[in-house]
DNA sequence: TGCTGTCTGTTGGCTGGCATACATAGTGCG
DNA sequence: CGCACTATGTATGCCAGCCAACAGACAGCA
């Protein structure tokens, strides 16, 4: 276990956590251990079985596919409202694609064993988990539509919006290589975009490092795709995403 | 209640309902109600909240999402390996997509208080559906980096061996149009892609009607994401697609 | 038998994103 | 300070799939 260089939040700055009504609160707050989660770090990999269930509260993941070729493709995002592993909800022990962490941070995980035991008598802990995963569902159905119809620029702008959602500040730290890969699209491409967004001022890229001047733009750059997602969360979830 | 033209499968023909462990299938079995789905029927809108979950025996549903400029892009397909509807189980009332038939058939239909009802104290009913949605929410995954990456003729080998898996016979009906509808591109490129494989000898295409001559052939133009969606049921359901 | 609508085949021009290749600019480190 | 590395910006050519428009072919029906 390595030493907490992120500041350690509270478990239930993670949306989730604190939906749970304060009588099952009780028996989970003692099995949960914070962990300090670094960029690229791999949480799952697919075709495994997921060891752990991670609740972020600073930290973000990305849920990854990759095609045979190794192309890869950004499926979902999962924050401080969310859960990483719902698989492990679900019964089947293997998830298809990989969890990786995107933005460095804290969570709080459980292991798979105490989640399975728990969640046999603990019913609305289970309803809020699957209530997740329909979002989570909606989300997914609405990145193939978004892969097959939008354009970089809208994704891009999605994807910032996604990630600033889930950020503390509005900065975010991330490649446009990295960007590029998550979108499923060659850097170029990523290049481009962003240049258009920056031209506007609506973004400040430098090296890994960008700043949102004005979220607005972003918004109307975006394709409908981010305004639905969110709205699947707000719709499912008793304290979705901060507005 | 219209007279019932198709042949009237056991419900057992369904996978999930085959199942079914015998205590379970008592209490349900007075509940089914067997109803014709005929082909462009809507299930269910994006939006609202279903009325009922189908076990298709015979028929194939298509889940499909459209954006606001009214594309549409498939994201599943139901044949008699699963159910429709899933968003019952999960809490969420809504379904981000619509459900259409897209080839005639029986289901067996349940509404959606029952299935609430009876959910609560049956246990292995809940897993065995959950373990659907998983291989469910694999497909979806798949289907987002498919759009992403594969060619038309990919996709539609992909999509004519998902329809094979599910009918009855080697046959299909669905023009070419309606496929382009599915697969999210124009009627033109589903057009060259036939051919393609007509020339081959793979199919043999008219006015709607597919006959499958060389399934090999297919499986060889398709792009993985064939093979992984239907791996994904066969790990995680007791009885998957006929292989 | 002919009309009509639906389905399939074909064309030409256009564009977004691809592949490849290279140039420039920050940044950390010795 | 200078080197090496990483990240970003730029150029050329190419192709799959888009859009629009139309022609033939088959089927049902009057």
């Amino acid at each position: 276990m390595k030493p907490l260089t992120h500041k350690l939040y509270d478990p239930r700055h993670n949306h989730l956590l604190a939906a749970f009504p304060n009588g099952e609160w009780q028996r989970w707050q003692s099995l949960l251990e914070p962990v300090e989660l670094i960029v690229g770090q791999v949480l799952f990999e697919p075709g495994r079985a997921p060891a752990h269930v991670y609740f972020p509260t600073s930290a973000v993941v990305s849920l990854v596919y990759m095609t045979q070729d190794g192309e890869t493709a950004e499926i979902a995002v999962v924050g401080n409202e969310g859960v990483v592993g719902v698989s492990i909800f679900m019964g089947g022990d293997v998830t298809p694609h990989e969890a990786t962490v995107q933005s460095a941070g804290m969570a709080y995980r459980l292991s798979a064993s105490a989640v399975k035991n728990a969640m046999e008598f603990s019913n609305p802990i289970m309803k809020l988990m699957l209530n997740y995963t329909q979002a989570m569902f909606s989300q997914v159905s609405q990145t193939a539509v978004c892969n097959r119809y939008h354009s970089i620029d809208q994704q891009l702008s999605r994807r910032l919006l996604q990630g600033l959602d889930r950020a503390t500040s509005n900065e975010l730290l991330i490649t446009q290589e990295a960007m590029a890969s998550l979108l499923g699209v060659r850097r170029e491409g990523v290049t481009a975009a962003a240049l258009k967004l920056q031209h506007e001022g609506a973004i400040q890229y430098s090296r890994g490092h960008i700043v949102v001047h004005d979220r607005q733009r972003l918004e109307r750059h975006a394709c409908e795709c981010y305004a639905f997602s969110k709205r699947a969360y707000f719709k499912l979830l008793p304290l979705p995403l901060a507005a």
